[in-house]
DNA sequence: TTAAGTAATCGTAATATTGCGATGTGTTAA
DNA sequence: TTAACACATCGCAATATTACGATTACTTAA
């Protein structure tokens, strides 16, 4: 046991989860946040913005690009990163559905 | 180590992935696709809607009370669980803006 | 009362995640 | 070439999550 039992639910119910899975951590939101926010590539300096070790640097950084919001390209001997809009866009409209889809609830107990 | 470095990130950072962890497993998902479908409190029959163990059901249902975004009442010898719509509808609105925060985002490498 | 039902909690095992030092790979500057 | 730098990956330890059987607490029906 321990192993999530993703077969006992839709692909779509997965694939949610997934994407909240890409965000459930603070230094992969401060990450997207700094990107966004300089709205261009950065190379280099994500290491002394966080405050985290290079290795654990790089291993979220890893994370957000297999769940492609960001994308990275080689620039010389560093790496410079950059939100990848098209999957970003992609994840506000699902979640933005995902939460629509009850806006008018009623409180009921 | 092993332990997420809280101290490091914004409140708002800890709070955004944290609310991320919530949806971040497809029971979770299930659960509230469930609840938002029904529209209404929804007595028992959620250990048969998800196939999973009456224990693992029931440590879902107390993340997803944790995390403010289902309430439970008690009705006789059953539990009635619905969406407690205030937090939904602010869940929606804080992945909303940090998703919308970089709408016109130029795609750069 | 007792028996059956519902659901929370406990205890534990399996697995996943987080974090970092050490190491490896490739690039640039001297 | 060599030295310094940037970053990915490996290997491991600490911690968190997921899952479930067993137990407990409580309610209802008989």
């Amino acid at each position: 046991m321990g192993a999530t039992k993703s077969d006992l639910f839709t692909k779509q119910q997965n694939e949610i989860a997934n994407m909240a899975k890409a965000l459930a951590h603070p230094a992969r939101i401060a990450i997207l946040q700094y990107l966004v926010k300089k709205n261009a590539c950065v190379c280099g300096d994500l290491v002394e913005e966080l405050g985290l070790a290079q290795a654990t640097t790089s291993q979220h950084l890893k994370e957000l690009k297999t769940a492609g919001l960001i994308q990275g390209t080689i620039e010389g001997a560093s790496v410079c990163y950059c939100i990848n809009p098209k999957v970003w866009n992609q994840y506000g409209k699902i979640f933005g559905a995902f939460f629509t889809e009850a806006m008018d609830i009623k409180s009921c107990c």
